[in-house]
DNA sequence: CACTCCCGCCAATTA
DNA sequence: TAATTGGCGGGAGTG
């Protein structure tokens, strides 16, 4: 909208909302500028001081006009509507009835109109929700005021809420950088990690019953008062250094925002009603239970779930409970979040692939291992470092105020991260057998992890030890013969591909398709999506997609959805994905699921071909997530996603759209925007599993448009759009990357998208690589002389596990496909989404902060931080998962 | 009247 | 010290 209004306004009056946009709008943004008189103009001038406020403004655009025109505005305002004022917004532009119009629109804008959740709707449009990675988007926040027409305040609100999520972190001081969607999942990941810690007894307790509350309250009290809380609290914070310094940040909307978020996560029904979300928040705690204090964090609630309502994470429903109905917010984000992350740990230090400098430029992402990643404003590049010291530790000292905090947050989280990793790992002796998790991975693993992938058999080391440390490194772990399905690829396209493509939505077309190459010990993967992925398809079956949808629904509700699930699960091992709960089904995550299950049934197929052997094989499933990375392409993905399932994370935008596919998901599902993305094809991450360090990934992403139309070019002949190569491979292989390029690659991949780079390094990659790579799909491969290596029954080994959740995944893996069970099959998943890419993260940071920061600080920490950036952006594309299970090809 | 939540004062932080 | 951030709560719009 704002779009359209804008060129319109500039010329006239725009803006709808107040003249203050154009007041400001003058000033500050030229683009629009132009006309930005306008308002003067047509305001009869209002004021004396527009013309003083012209000048001011032109002189400086700079924020501090911003907020004389502010104040201005109010001064205007009445002016403007009294004038013509347009409507306000969107209202309609065009006066055309300057009387109705105006008398109407102009006055008011209405309270909705100038809703917080309209307001970041606006705010979000104007960025793509996976961004490529080569592009930085900077938001000047006195520019986006402008533009959108309200105050600076507001515009803190929204971006501290996103900044929560890590969709934007800040830069500078009125700069903050959007990164999109490609990390969500992992951010997710942790939070929910994070959330079982501190809130999952409660959770489940409440859950259970829906009245949270009371029974929340007095856990709450009794049990832990503190401890529940506090465990967050710490968690974002370390220490408590000082408490003062604690006071403001732990209030800050972004904590509250990040627990808010973990509450929906950690909760079974993934409903949260205000009122207890409120008291949960309120970590002073008994105390001041004030009925004040109380108020005033359900106002701040209300901001928070206005923004995440807009990023479609969640959405208004209502309890009604015994006593009545009371206003609550149910999860329709993804739920699932397999891989989650460890990418960051996957880097380790030296290992590292991505140079020094580019690291700085990730710094921002502080990738912590889960979300944390928050970038320290400014100077995050340096601190890249200190990060990972914090994750190690815990707590980090705090240099710097914001920073440190954030860091702190991070690093807590990061320790939260690293328990659970633990955790994992013990199990882990389990390995794949995690789970139940897993199951729920499985599906989520579309959202979540973008990789996961899954070492099933042999590796239980792997994956174990992956997700502590590093992550990746599992990967690399030996995987020695490589299998890679294709056939797998094939086959499972066959049959159902087209129909699966289709169903899904899309997204998972590529997935299924996907090729995905392991090797073995050297530990390439490829992921491939085609771009036709949709025909390829392998779609795995399409009773996967059934259950994903199936999922989905159950996810949110039980009910419905879940006997989906359940059957699906059931009946196809494969399935894992539906999870159990799925709870889960948050949205995205559901149509990730979809995917996945589409994907799933492949996996069977797949996985003859994967399934290396057991333990050496790698079993992985990999999701990737694709996202769609474009938005670009949207009206593909429209088209696509109906079916298609897949992107959803980025889309979940528009899920809506696409509506749910399946019924019971419909529900509210509807968001699944997934689809979309699904096009995409693929993308390509490399897991660094390593932690980069191993593997390298590339991808092709066939998803940007850049890179897919290159993709298509090139990789027609190739069908793999990714390929992972671990490093040690990389040293091997020339083609690797262009020497150049290798580090970079890494990096690259994740961001796949990003345009250049990735496809750059799809080419050379191919080019250079074939001896590498593997493509899944017969056809795909062609060049892929590299074929041989994959070994396709190798078994490839698994492990890539980054995150914890990876773990999780493994495990549900490991249910999923009972089949598999008993062989040491591997599957691969990818997943798209955000979450597995973990390795991604650390290409993403690269390139941003390449832009933007680079200086020296990129250091080190820098090359880590990438990678979680790069994670975050292969989760953000659209996820396709592959499974492979060696095992059970058919 | 209850639910939402906009608005903007003003303090904490930063630069 | 000035500017940026952002907590906070009054009180208005909605239903």
């Amino acid at each position: 909208e704002n779009i359209f209004d804008r060129p319109r306004m500039a010329p006239k009056t725009p803006i709808k909302n107040e003249p203050i946009d154009l007041s400001k709008q003058k000033g500050c943004t030229p683009e629009r500028n132009p006309i930005t008189p306008v308002k003067v103009i047509d305001r009869p001038q209002p004021d004396p001081w527009t013309p003083t406020a012209n000048l001011k403004m032109l002189v400086s655009a700079a924020s501090p006009d911003m907020r004389d025109r502010e104040k201005k505005k109010e001064l205007f305002r009445p002016i403007e509507n009294s004038e013509q004022s347009d409507t306000p917004d969107s209202l309609q532009y065009d006066i055309v009835d300057d009387s109705m119009v105006d008398e109407f629109e102009k006055q008011r804008p209405s309270r909705k109109q100038k809703s917080l959740g309209l307001l970041c709707q606006k705010f979000l449009a104007r960025y793509p929700n996976y961004p490529l990675s080569t592009e930085k988007t900077t938001i000047s926040l006195d520019e986006v005021a402008s533009i959108l027409g309200v105050e600076r305040r507001r515009i803190y609100d929204i971006v501290n809420v996103l900044e929560s999520l890590h969709l934007v972190s800040r830069v500078a001081k009125n700069q903050y950088c959007w990164h999109g969607r490609h990390n969500l999942s992992q951010t997710l990941k942790m939070l929910q990690e994070a959330g079982e810690l501190q809130y999952g007894e409660l959770m489940t307790s409440q859950h259970k019953e829906q009245d949270l509350e009371d029974k929340f309250g007095e856990q709450k009290k009794e049990t832990i008062p503190d401890s529940q809380d506090r465990p967050l609290l710490e968690f974002s914070e370390p220490d408590c250094t000082s408490a003062s310094a604690n006071s403001r940040k732990d209030k800050s909307l972004r904590i509250m925002s990040q627990k808010f978020v973990m509450l929906f996560l950690v909760s079974k029904t993934k409903i949260v009603t205000l009122d207890i979300a409120a008291k949960i928040l309120i970590e002073e705690t008994q105390d001041t239970v004030d009925h004040s204090k109380f108020k005033t964090k359900v106002r701040r609630l209300y901001d928070i779930a206005n923004v995440l309502t807009s990023l479609g994470l969640i959405k208004k429903v209502h309890v009604t409970e015994e006593r009545g109905r009371k206003p609550a917010f149910k999860w329709i984000g993804p739920v699932e979040f397999p891989g989650k992350t460890d990418e960051l740990r996957g880097h380790s230090p030296t290992s590292d692939p991505l140079p020094g400098t580019q690291r700085g430029a990730c710094a921002q992402y502080k990738t912590s291992a889960t979300g944390k990643q928050r970038f320290t404003r400014h100077a995050s590049f340096n601190r890249a470092q200190p990060c990972e010291a914090a994750r190690r530790k815990v707590n980090s000292e705090p240099n710097s105020p914001r920073q440190e905090r954030q860091d702190e947050n991070c690093s807590k989280m990061i320790n939260l991260a690293a328990v659970c990793r633990q955790k994992i790992e013990e199990d882990t002796g389990n390995k794949a057998c995690d789970t139940e998790t897993i199951l729920n991975p499985s599906k989520n693993s579309n959202t979540t992890l973008p990789f996961s992938l899954l070492p099933v058999p042999g590796d239980s080391d792997f994956c174990v030890n992956p997700l502590p440390q590093a992550v990746f490194p599992v990967v690399q772990a030996d995987v020695p013969s490589f299998s890679l399905p294709f056939g797998i690829t094939s086959q499972a396209s066959h049959p159902s591909t087209p129909a699966a493509s289709k169903t899904e939505n899309g997204k998972p077309t590529l997935v299924p398709n996907q090729p995905f190459l392991c090797f073995p010990s050297s530990s390439l993967f490829m992921l491939c999506g085609g771009l036709q992925e949709n025909n390829l398809s392998e779609s795995l079956p399409t009773s996967g997609d059934v259950g994903h949808r199936s999922a989905e629904a159950q996810a949110a509700v039980p009910p419905a959805g879940s006997q989906k699930r359940s059957s699906h699960k059931c009946s196809s091992p494969s399935a894992p994905v539906d999870d159990e709960e799925p709870a889960a089904k948050k949205q995205t995550l559901e149509q990730s699921d979809l995917p996945l299950s589409l994907v799933v049934p492949k996996k069977p197929s797949e996985s003859p071909k994967a399934e290396p052997s057991p333990g050496s094989g790698c079993s992985s499933a990999v999701h990737l997530e694709m996202n769609c990375l474009d938005l670009a392409s949207p009206a593909a993905a429209d088209a696509a996603n109906k079916e298609s399932t897949k992107p959803l994370d980025c889309q979940e935008q528009e899920k809506q759209n696409k509506d749910t596919d399946e019924p019971s998901p419909g529900n509210e599902h509807i968001s699944k925007e997934n689809a979309n993305q699904p096009f995409q094809p693929q993308y390509l991450y490399v897991q660094p599993t390593a932690g980069l360090s191993s593997f390298n990934f590339l991808f092709s992403a066939n998803q940007a448009p850049r890179a897919i139309s290159l993709a298509a070019n090139q990789l027609p002949s190739l069908s793999v759009p990714c390929v992972m190569v671990p490093s040690a491979a990389l040293a091997s292989f020339p083609l690797v990357c262009s020497p150049s390029f290798t580090s970079p690659l890494s990096p690259v991949p994740d961001g796949s998208f990003s345009a250049a780079a990735s496809t750059s390094f799809s080419m050379s990659s191919l080019a250079s690589t074939t001896p590498v790579f593997i493509s899944t799909t017969a056809v795909v491969t062609p060049k892929v002389s590299p074929a041989p290596s994959l070994d396709p029954q190798q078994p490839a080994h698994p492990a890539l596990h980054l995150s914890p959740v990876l773990t999780r995944s493994c495990s549900a893996v490991k249910l999923d496909s009972p089949v598999c069970m008993g062989h040491p099959v591997t599957l691969l998943k990818l997943q798209q989404p955000s979450s597995a890419p973990l390795t991604p993260k650390s290409i993403r940071p690269a390139h941003h902060e390449a832009f933007f920061k680079t200086p020296g600080s990129l250091g080190d920490p820098v090359a880590w931080k990438k990678n979680e950036g790069n994670q975050t952006r292969n989760a953000s594309s659209v996820q396709r998962r592959l499974e492979i299970s060696s095992t059970s090809p058919d």
